[in-house]
DNA sequence: TCTGGGGTCCTAGGACCC
DNA sequence: TCTGGGGTCCTAGGACCC
């Protein structure tokens, strides 16, 4: 027995392009790159339907995208504008289903499992007549109440639905019929599938495979080979079989309210305008970078166990290294601890393109800031003024923080086994 | 095409334990 | 004390997504 298309992909057209639009009517039917400017060492992080004709595309760096279409629009990035009017879409889809999950900033996946007797109104022909009117009124009332455009892909399936959401665009909705899934997914090129990108699409190439359709037909060993152990999800969605479970997401993309649970990593990375070599600027950029994430994990209400260092030369070779250590978000903690994984690190003398701080391994902060007596009043001040102004408006000097020895690995200092729980607060690593 | 920034998940080797 | 096997954790790197 078949069950019915009841799995939504609601993917917003060309989002951050949209909502700039919103702010500026005049820049409607006009070509829009979202990014920067060309010549600023970044990339295209969105771009409307009109420069895309010429073969600009997200990923692009902005120069090229500038050389391509000179007279294009270049927009700085808005994150935390994007941020709300996602919001307010989510807002909107919860109106229609209680079960939500956000795929990213512009893309969500909405399970209408039992709501056609709801929904059911006379005149729909059939369920799937229903689940299509009522994903009309949704994608209308976002375009209506937002000036937004969505396009929605309903299928059995949450690999189906996001394919089929693709295939929607601009702004409609397509609905694959149970039974057809296989027949719709077998011309498409591989990918279109989510999951294979450029290296695996490359190595089914060599195999002769291109079309999701030969994919549908290999063998498990051979997809095995190039996928290792995404290879039966892959054949499934190959075949547009696959999970249907959406399960009801925590908000995971709000950082203000302490949910931790659905966050497994918190970082923050920079590429500097130019190659740097001085080693006081890259300290410094260490430094903002590890109170930045720290702030970030303690409004999550999180610590980290690992802390990683990434580094990326001027020719684009790109390490990492990092330590566990008993949980911590101070910066206090953190910063003497990635400079010695920097100072550990550097291997040569070549300029420096990239830093980045992350975190991993998160736990859950038992207390309000298991932190340190001496440091955390000066944290908590810090973070009352952040909380209120904002990251940005304090600026603290690399000196105030680049005081301390790195704390210790686990495993030393008495931190027998290293395993369950979370510690109690106040037996870090102290001197 | 001189290549961002935020994430997730997988792999593989080695340490370490029983 | 030429040597097993399973399990877990840590580390480094990489593919992929938006």
């Amino acid at each position: 027995m078949l069950h019915a298309p009841r799995i939504c992909c609601l993917d917003l057209d060309t989002f951050f392009v949209s909502v700039e639009r919103l702010f500026d009517p005049s820049l409607i039917g006009k070509p829009v790159v979202v990014g920067g400017k060309p010549g600023s060492r970044g990339v295209v992080t969105a771009c409307s339907y009109e420069v895309r004709e010429y073969g600009v595309h997200s990923g692009m760096s902005l120069t090229e995208a500038g050389k391509r279409v000179p007279d294009a629009i270049f927009l700085p990035v808005r994150s935390e504008t994007y941020g709300e009017y996602s919001k307010q879409v989510r807002a909107i889809v919860d109106r229609y289903s209680p079960v939500v999950q956000a795929a990213s900033i512009d893309e969500m996946f909405i399970d209408f499992s039992g709501c056609e007797r709801m929904y059911r109104r006379r005149g729909d022909f059939g369920a799937d007549a229903t689940v299509l009117r009522t994903v009309r009124e949704m994608r209308a009332a976002i375009s209506d109440e937002l000036g937004l455009p969505a396009s929605v892909g309903i299928a059995t399936s949450r690999s189906m639905a996001k394919v089929a959401s693709g295939l929607a665009k601009p702004a409609g909705v397509l609905l694959v019929s149970a039974g057809t899934e296989a027949k719709t997914l077998a011309p498409l090129p591989v990918r279109k599938l989510p999951g294979i990108g450029p290296v695996a699409a490359e190595k089914l190439k060599g195999l002769g495979i291109d079309r999701l359709g030969q994919i549908a037909e290999a063998s498990i060993d051979e997809l095995r080979r190039v996928f290792g152990a995404w290879a039966t999800q892959v054949l499934e969605g190959s075949q547009g079989r696959g999970s249907s479970d959406i399960s009801r997401d925590q908000p995971a993309f709000r950082e203000h309210d302490a949910t931790g649970d659905t966050v497994r990593s918190i970082s923050n990375e920079r590429t500097f305008r130019e190659d740097v070599s001085d080693p006081l600027i890259v300290e410094s950029q260490l430094c903002h970078l590890c109170e930045r994430v720290c702030w970030r994990a303690r409004r999550r209400g999180v610590l980290a166990r690992t802390i990683s260092l990434k580094l990326r030369y001027s020719n684009f070779k790109t390490l990492s290294r990092s330590r566990t250590i008993l949980p911590t978000a101070s910066e206090f903690e953190v910063y003497p601890l990635i400079k010695e994984l920097y100072d550990l690190a550097r291997d040569r003398p070549m300029p420096i393109r990239l830093l980045g701080v992350s975190f991993t391994n998160l736990v859950r902060a038992e207390q309000q800031l298991a932190l340190f007596e001496h440091d955390s009043a000066l944290i908590r001040s810090v973070d009352a003024i952040r909380q209120r102004y904002g990251f940005d408006a304090v600026r603290r000097a690399t000196g105030q923080i680049a005081r301390r020895k790195a704390p210790s690995v686990v495993g030393e200092a008495g931190d027998a086994g290293a395993g369950g729980g979370v510690r109690e607060g106040g037996d870090g690593p102290r001197s």
